[in-house]
DNA sequence: CTGACTGCAAATAGTTTGCATGACG
DNA sequence: CGTCATGCAAACTATTTGCAGTCAG
């Protein structure tokens, strides 16, 4: 049901993997989203990982996200609106998230039956499909308990 | 099943409803969305409108489309990757996406039983959900005629 | 008429690229 | 040690804002 959360080893072996050097920079941009209970954007990662150390630039930040991104490390949330390309620690595989309007924490899950409904609108349309993304939004526990906004 | 689209007058009275002028500017947007079977970047309906319209700016069509999104008339595909805000024109009401990622075209459903999936994960993770998102993306019957791309 | 609308130009914001220096393996 | 990685600055792209003239109602 609920996704396992990728631990920052593993990651790093799966850097490694890909052939990439393992840098402080990269490590720290790596701890920065592990850390995260919610997803981050390009700029709020970079500040985090400034604190932890100061010289990296905003440029490593997207070259890792990118890195990432194509290794399956991490992956892309779509918040709602007109924002950003978000990003967001992953179990691998397919999954689907749930995030929260108020605070932005996600949850993964993994068992969406949209199979049957693939194959309906397959047939109606046409099409061949290639994938599907699906995200529930709402308000997590804790956000229930603060007064709406 | 398969929604039904739009017309431009359908949509001309939404604006008139909302309280908004209809202007020549609007008018060509409108007619380049309502046209195209694909959804469009901001920049590609400029294009497009200008054609119609030479003196209109592309500042207008980001303001008419923020308008037009606002009152429903049309809404954001949430094209994969880095890409840009894209739009298309809607049927009205809760509806969500067929994509082809060859050639962009789009094809709205609107009956996706996802409710008893929405109560499972509502007592799993703890949310209170509030909308969700889905779109399947795959190739439309035109584009599994071409060659692989 | 008059406020809403438009188009220009300039300001922002986010992201990418070129290049010399620095560090992992 | 060689090569890949980094950080700076600058280039780019997408989008927003300020403002004076224009037009729909």
């Amino acid at each position: 049901m609920i996704a396992m959360i990728l631990t920052e080893r593993k990651i790093t072996t799966i850097l490694r993997q890909g052939g990439y050097k393992l840098t402080t920079q990269r490590r720290a941009v790596l701890k920065t989203i592990v850390r995260s209970p919610s997803h981050l954007s390009p700029a709020e990662i970079y500040h985090r990982a400034k604190q932890e150390h100061p010289g990296i630039g905003l440029v490593t930040v997207y070259r890792t996200l990118e890195i990432l991104a194509k290794l399956g490390g991490i992956c892309e949330v779509h918040t709602g609106g007109s924002s950003r390309s978000y990003l967001i620690r992953r179990p691998l595989g397919h999954h689907h998230h749930v995030i929260c309007v108020k605070c932005g924490a996600v949850v993964d899950f993994t068992d969406c039956n949209l199979s049957q409904m693939e194959q309906r609108l397959s047939q109606e349309t046409g099409f061949k499909m290639e994938s599907h993304l699906l995200e529930f939004t709402g308000r997590c526990p804790d956000c229930q308990k603060i007064a709406l906004a």
